[in-house]
DNA sequence: ACACATTACCTTGACTGTCATAGTATTATA
DNA sequence: TATAATACTATGACAGTCAAGGTAATGTGT
């Protein structure tokens, strides 16, 4: 487990596109998302719930997902998130974004 | 030339490790610092005065660095900056969490 | 001589992403 | 029957970044 100030500022501003790459490969729900994290990053990055929520709320606010909720015969709890074609843009422009840094970074670290 | 969001909220957290590593090369003013910082990074990224000074500030209160004043000669205005040991050691444990974190990364981007 | 750019330092206040904390409600487990 | 896990949400504090503003000396062009 990583966590604390060591990824909180390290890994910030990534946690859009984190969530956007797992919209791509079909719709999901809040807390299937932080579980999806910790074990796609090996159990090593626990996104918090709250960090979770507001990049959900950001992300839907500029339209670059959707939601709806989950029929009611499961509880009727689940609120799935679905991701535009804004989305997917910006999906590939932050990608972008992220290899030119990480380029910056291996000449300045 | 990259800055704005883009490079704002990816390289955030980086500053210190940067300005160290540049010390850790012999000792520097702050001026001087964001010359380097752009010039090593090929002219892609301006490190903004404010963040270093900030960043200076609180490196300094964390005695990962010391100042000093130039000699007056040169107009006495250059404040330089030297890297102690705690702060070479700050540099290496920061690097490992660059290096966990880039791993982190590559798996959920 | 005069204006302007550059060097060099510093402060303040706003903005934004993160997260601890707290709360609600349902379902599964011991 | 209590406890843990699932699942969502809101609030307020914190910290790093940076635009904007300021001061003062030196260098450059006309």
């Amino acid at each position: 487990m990583v966590q604390g100030k060591l990824s909180s500022d390290l890994l910030r501003g990534h946690t859009d596109t984190m969530i956007l790459k797992l919209l791509l490969s079909g719709d999901k729900y809040g807390y299937q998302i932080t579980k999806l994290i910790f074990a796609n990053s090996g159990e090593t990055y626990e996104l918090k719930e709250a960090t979770m929520y507001s990049s959900l709320k950001r992300l839907e606010k500029e339209k670059k997902i959707s939601s709806y909720w989950g029929d009611a015969n499961q509880g009727g709890r689940r609120k799935y998130y679905k991701i535009t074609s804004i989305g997917e843009q910006a999906y590939k422009q932050n990608k972008e974004n992220w290899e030119l840094a990480k380029l910056i970074l291996e000449q300045l670290l």
